[in-house]
DNA sequence: GTTTATAAAAATGTGCACATTTGGCATGGC
DNA sequence: GCCATGCCAAATGTGCACATTTTTATAAAC
C-alpha cells in the first residue's frame, strides 16, 4: 500500500518530486503570494516528510531561481520589482524577435495551419468569455512559435520567462479585462504567412507593448501565510503532529 | 589563521563557494572531459571538506544542467551529442538576431566607440598569435552585445550558452586555426552603425553558420580520470588521508 | 510611550551513522 | 571458453542529533 509512511532510512524517490510539484505547482498557479516566507518545519508537517526532504526541495527551486534564498533566513517567494517586470517582458519581446526571424526561413502550410487552429481556439474562448482558458491559451500560443523551432534549449528558456511571469501577475495586476488580444496574435500569423519578417517583428513587439501597458503596481502585496490552507488544497495529505 | 579546520559543526559559508566555483572553474576551462565519473567520496578528500558539502554543490551544479545527474549513480560531466551542439549554436544565432533587432534601436556614438574599442583588442591578440586571448575576447564580444541592453535575462541566458558550448569544444575540435573571425564581428559593428537591422542579422548568422561549420564529431572521448590531477593544479588545497 | 538590551524560542546549517543500491569479481555451470 | 548467479566492497541516499544563527518576547531605561 502506497500510504504506507517510510519506515527509517528507506528510499522513496517519488516523494522529493511530489513535494517539488506540489510547490512548483502552487507557485506557477498564484496561490503563493510574493513575499511569502516558505519556512522547513511547517512544510515538512504539512507534506508529511522529513525536513532534509523540504530543505532538498526548497534549495532545488532557489537554483532555479524560483525561490528567494537568504542564508541562514531561509526561503521566500520572490517580490519582483517593477523593473524585474519590465525586464521579463524586454526578454520574452527580444526572444520572441529572434525566433521570428528564424521561423520565417522555416515556414510551411503545416505550420500556418496548425496555428490558425489555435486561434479558432483562441476566439472560441474569448467569445464565450471562459478567462481562465483565454489566458492559458494566449500564452500557449508564444509557445507553439517557438516549439515550431524544435529547439530545446530556446524552448526552455520561454518556459523560464512564462513561469517568472506567472508569479508576476499576482502582483502587477493579473487579470482585468485584458484577454491578450487575439487580433494581435493573427496578425502575427499573417505576417509569417506572407514571410514579412519586419512585420511580424513590428507586431509581436507592439503586442507586448501592449500587454506590458496595462501593468501597475500594486503595493498593498496579500502576502499570503497559511500554508495549510494553501497546500492543504494542492493535496490533501494527512500532516502528523509529530 | 584561516587554515585551521572547523572543528564540528561549524559553520563556514564561504567553503560551498570554494567548492563550487574550482568545480565550475574546472568544467569551464575544460579541464573536466565529458563523461567523467564525480564521485562524491574522492571530492570530499581533495577537497578536505565533508561529503555532505561536496554533495550539495554537486546537486547544486546539476540543477543548473551543469552536470548529469543519475539517480544512486552519482554525478558525471555531460556528453553532449551532436544535436545537442547544434541546439546551442542555433539558440545563440536566435538570440543574437533578437538582440540586434532591439539594439539598433538604442545605438549611439558610446555604443559603437566601445564596441571599435574592443575590435582593435581582438585585431591585436590576433596579430600577435595570442590563441587564448583570441577565444576569450571573441566570446566576450557576443557578452558585450547582449549587455548593451542592460537585460539581466537576457545576459544570464547568453551565460548559459556559453557556459555549455564551453564544455562541447573539449569534445568537437575545440581549437584548430579557427580564430574566430575579427573581420566578422567588425561587419556586424559596421550594420549596427548604419542601423541596418537585415544585414547586422545577416552577417551574424553567417558568423555563427561558419563557426558551426568547423565542428565535427570526434569518438574518441578523452574522459579524463585523475581527479587529484585535475584539481591539484587549480587548487593546491592539501588533503588528509582521513 | 518609545527604544534598547537581554534571554528564550524557533529555524537553519552541518556532520555523522546507517540503510539501500550499484558495480565488480569470483565461483560454478553449460 | 563463455555466460549466468551470487557475494562483497564501494558509493549514494536519508534521518537524526546538535551547533549556530535569527527572530521574538520580555523587561528595563530614558
Amino acid at each position: 500500500m502506497a500510504t504506507q509512511r517510510r519506515r527509517n532510512g528507506k528510499a522513496n524517490p517519488a516523494e522529493d518530486e511530489a513535494v517539488y510539484q506540489a510547490i512548483l505547482h502552487a507557485l506557477l498557479e498564484g496561490k503563493l503570494k510574493a513575499g511569502t516566507k516558505l519556512a522547513e518545519p511547517p512544510l515538512a508537517d504539512i507534506f508529511g516528510v522529513s525536513r532534509e526532504r523540504i530543505r532538498k526541495v526548497l534549495h532545488r527551486l532557489g537554483a532555479e531561481r524560483r525561490l528567494e534564498m537568504i542564508p541562514n533566513r531561509g526561503a521566500r517567494v520572490p517580490r519582483p520589482t517593477l523593473d524585474d517586470v519590465r525586464s521579463v517582458y524586454e526578454a520574452h519581446r527580444v526572444l520572441e524577435a529572434g525566433v521570428l526571424t528564424q521561423l520565417v526561413r522555416h515556414v510551411d502550410d503545416a505550420l500556418i495551419e496548425k496555428l490558425t487552429a489555435h486561434l479558432t481556439e483562441e476566439r472560441a474562448a474569448a467569445t464565450r468569455g471562459d478567462r481562465a482558458a483565454s489566458v492559458r491559451l494566449s500564452g500557449a500560443f508564444h509557445v507553439h512559435l517557438v516549439e515550431a523551432l524544435g529547439n530545446a534549449e530556446l524552448s526552455r528558456f520561454l518556459a523560464d520567462l512564462l513561469s517568472r511571469s506567472s508569479v508576476m501577475v499576482s502582483v502587477y495586476e493579473p487579470a482585468t479585462d485584458s484577454i491578450c488580444a487575439v487580433d494581435e496574435h493573427g496578425a502575427i500569423v499573417e505576417a509569417l504567412r506572407a514571410r514579412d519578417v519586419a512585420r511580424a517583428i513590428a507586431v509581436s513587439r507592439e503586442h507586448f507593448l501592449h500587454v506590458e501597458s496595462r501593468l501597475h503596481l500594486d503595493d498593498a502585496v496579500p502576502a499570503s501565510e497559511d500554508l495549510t490552507a494553501v497546500f492543504g488544497a494542492v493535496k490533501p495529505k494527512r500532516r502528523k503532529g509529530r
